[in-house]
RNA sequence: GGCGCCAUAGCCAAGUGGUAAGGCAAAGGUCUGCAACACCUCUAUCACCAGUUCAAAUCUGGUUGGCGCCUCCA
C-alpha cells in the first residue's frame, strides 16, 4: 500500500510500526457552531482511509480530537452569555450527529482538550527544562531556533519564513525571543476560561494539544497524523517540533493532507463566510450524496462544491443502488436457490473489478478510480442478471457491491422498510387497473404514493418500488 | 517577497513514457400503456510554445491562466 507523505512529497510504501496495526491521529474541528462541509472533507477522507486499512485486516488506533478552548468559543460564549464549556459540548454533540449521517465511523479515542490541560503542562514543563521553552510574564514559548529541523514538514527555511516580513509586523510588540517562536501556554484575560500552571492561570496554545493527545492515546510514535493542507504550517509543523523535542524521537512516520473544499473556485473558509453547513446539506441532501461526492475525487485534489455537481452526485449514487435494489428484488422474484456452475464462473468474473478496486485504494487511496471500477461492476451486474438465477448468486453479487462501498462507507444496502398494508393493497390495486388497461386509476395511484414518498417502477419482473 | 500546487470532452474526474478509465448531462435506439429503471450507440489527441525520445497528456525549459500556504482556519 502506498500513501503520499507530505514529509518526503512523495509516494511511500506503507510499513506499520507493529505489525497489522495503524496508529493515526486525525485533526479535530474546533467546536464553536456546526461543521461545514470543508470541515467534512478530512473527516470523510481519513475515515475512508481508516476504513480501507480495516478491510485490509489492520487493527486501527484512530483518535481525533475535539478542540474545545479557544478564542472563537470564548467568543461566542460571551455573544451567547453562557459558558464556554455550553458551547463547546453542544457543538461537539451537533458535530457527531453530523457525523453519523455522513457515516464516519467514531473515533477510537475522541479526546477534548479541556481535559488534557495536566498532559500539557507536563509537556510544557519538560520543554522549559529542556530549554525548547521559555517563559515571559506569564506566557510560554517554543524556542523554534532550537529545534533543528523546524521547517522539514511544510520544506520551509527559518530564513525565508523570517524575510517574509509579515510575522514580523504582526508579533513586533510581543516579548518572544524570536518572531517564529510560538505560543504553549498564555495567561487568561478576565472572565476566561483557566487553569493553573506553575507559569500563570491560563491556557493552552492550540498546537500543544495535539501533541499531548496524541501521546496519551497513541504513544510517543505514531504511523499517521492527518489533516487538512492548511495545518501543515504552522500547526503539523509545531507539534513535530514540540513532540520531537519534548519525546527525542520522530513524531509520525507519515503525514497525510487533504486539500481543500471550494466554492465558486475560491476557497471555503469561516472567515470568508462563503461556507455551507453540514446540516444545511442535510437539510435537501442524504449525507451519503455528500460523501460520494467528496470521494469522487482526490484527496489531495483541490474539489469544488456546487449544487450542479451535488446532483450529478446523486445520480451517480442512485445507479449503484439501484443495481442493489434490483438485485433484492431478483432474489424475490426467482425460484432457483443454488447458485448453478456457469453462475460460479459468472461470479467468478467479478474478481477484475475487486482487484482494479484494490489496486486503485492502495496507490494513495485513489477513490475516485475505486469509484470507477464499483461502475464498472455494476454495470456488469445489469448485463448479466436475469430472473431465471439462482438467489445464491444474486445474494453473492449483493454482497461485493456492498462490500465495496462499504470500505469508502457508502450504504447501498438499506434496510427494507416494512410495506404499509394500505400501501401494498394500492399497489394491487393499480397492478388490476393496468390488467384492465384503465391507466387513468393505475397513474392516480401511482401519483398517491409518490406523495407519500414512494416511487413506482414497472420491470418486467413485476413492480418495484422504493423511496423517492 | 518566500514556498508550493493545478490546467484532460458541455460538466466532474482517473490516467505520470507506448498511443485517452469512470460518472453526470445531451442525442438516437431497445424495453414499456406511459413514466422510471436497465441496456445499446454516440462525444477528447489532454492550456500554449519549444525540446528530449523510436514513442509524451505523461519528462525538460518557457509562456499564459487559476489556486493554496507563509495569519485563526479542514
Amino acid at each position: 500500500m502506498k500513501l503520499y507523505n507530505t514529509l518526503s512529497k512523495r509516494k511511500e510504501e506503507f510499513v506499520p510500526l507493529e505489525a497489522r496495526k495503524v496508529k493515526m491521529y486525525v485533526c479535530g474541528p474546533t467546536v464553536y457552531n456546526f461543521i461545514h462541509i470543508g470541515n467534512a472533507r478530512p473527516m470523510i477522507v481519513f475515515d475512508t482511509v481508516r476504513r480501507y486499512f480495516e478491510y485490509k485486516g489492520y487493527e486501527v488506533n484512530y483518535v481525533s480530537n475535539f478542540t474545545d478552548v479557544d478564542d472563537k468559543i470564548i467568543k461566542k460564549a460571551i455573544e451567547e452569555g453562557v459558558s464556554a464549556n455550553e458551547i463547546s459540548q453542544r457543538y461537539i454533540a451537533e458535530c457527531k450527529k453530523d457525523m453519523a449521517g455522513m457515516n464516519i465511523k467514531p473515533a477510537t479515542t475522541h479526546p477534548l482538550a479541556t481535559e488534557e490541560i495536566c498532559g500539557m503542562v507536563e509537556m510544557i514543563h519538560k520543554l522549559i527544562e529542556d530549554g525548547y521553552a521559555y517563559e515571559k510574564s506569564g506566557t510560554v514559548y517554543f524556542r523554534t531556533r532550537r529545534f533543528k529541523e523546524y521547517g522539514k514538514l511544510s520544506h520551509k527555511n527559518l530564513d525565508d519564513l523570517q524575510s517574509g516580513g509579515r510575522s514580523l509586523l504582526i508579533t513586533g510588540e510581543d516579548e518572544k525571543e524570536d518572531p517564529l517562536d510560538f505560543v504553549l501556554w498564555k495567561p487568561k484575560k478576565e472572565g476566561e476560561p483557566s487553569w493553573e500552571s506553575p507559569w500563570s492561570d491560563g491556557r493552552p496554545g492550540w498546537h500543544i494539544e495535539c501533541s499531548v493527545m496524541s501521546k496519551k492515546y497513541l504513544g510517543e510514535q505514531i504511523d499517521i497524523h492527518a489533516g487538512g493542507e492548511d495545518l501543515v504550517f504552522p500547526h503539523h509543523e509545531n507539534e513535530i517540533a514540540q513532540s520531537e523535542a519534548a519525546n527525542g524521537k520522530e513524531f509520525s512516520k507519515y503525514w497525510m493532507h487533504n486539500a481543500f473544499l471550494n466554492i465558486d473556485n475560491r476557497k471555503m473558509s469561516k472567515s470568508l463566510g462563503n461556507f455551507f453547513t453540514v446540516r444545511e446539506i442535510s437539510e435537501k441532501y442524504d449525507l451519503q450524496v455528500l460523501r460520494f461526492f467528496m470521494l469522487s475525487a482526490h484527496y489531495r485534489s483541490p474539489l469544488n462544491f456546487s449544487e450542479e455537481l451535488m446532483e450529478a452526485s446523486k445520480t451517480g449514487l442512485e445507479r449503484i443502488i439501484n443495481a442493489v435494489d434490483n438485485l433484492k428484488h431478483l432474489i424475490g422474484a426467482t425460484k432457483t436457490v443454488a447458485m448453478s456452475a456457469e453462475e460460479q464462473k459468472l461470479l467468478d468474473a467479478t474478481s477484475v473489478y475487486v482487484s482494479d478496486y484494490e489496486k486503485a485504494m492502495e496507490d494513495d487511496f485513489n477513490t475516485a478510480d475505486a469509484i470507477a471500477s464499483i461502475f464498472e461492476l455494476v454495470k456488469y451486474v445489469n448485463t448479466t442478471v436475469h430472473v431465471e438465477q439462482s438467489k445464491e448468486f444474486f445474494q453473492h453479487l449483493i454482497a461485493l457491491i456492498v462490500k465495496l462501498t462499504d470500505i469508502l462507507g457508502i450504504i447501498v444496502d438499506k434496510a427494507e422498510e416494512l410495506l404499509a398494508k394500505d400501501i401494498e393493497i394500492l399497489i394491487e390495486e393499480r397492478q388490476l387497473a393496468r390488467k384492465d388497461k384503465n391507466f387513468q386509476r393505475s397513474d392516480e395511484i401511482r401519483d398517491e404514493l409518490l406523495k407519500q414518498g414512494i416511487v413506482l417502477e414497472d420491470t418486467r419482473e413485476g413492480v418495484k418500488w422504493k423511496k423517492a
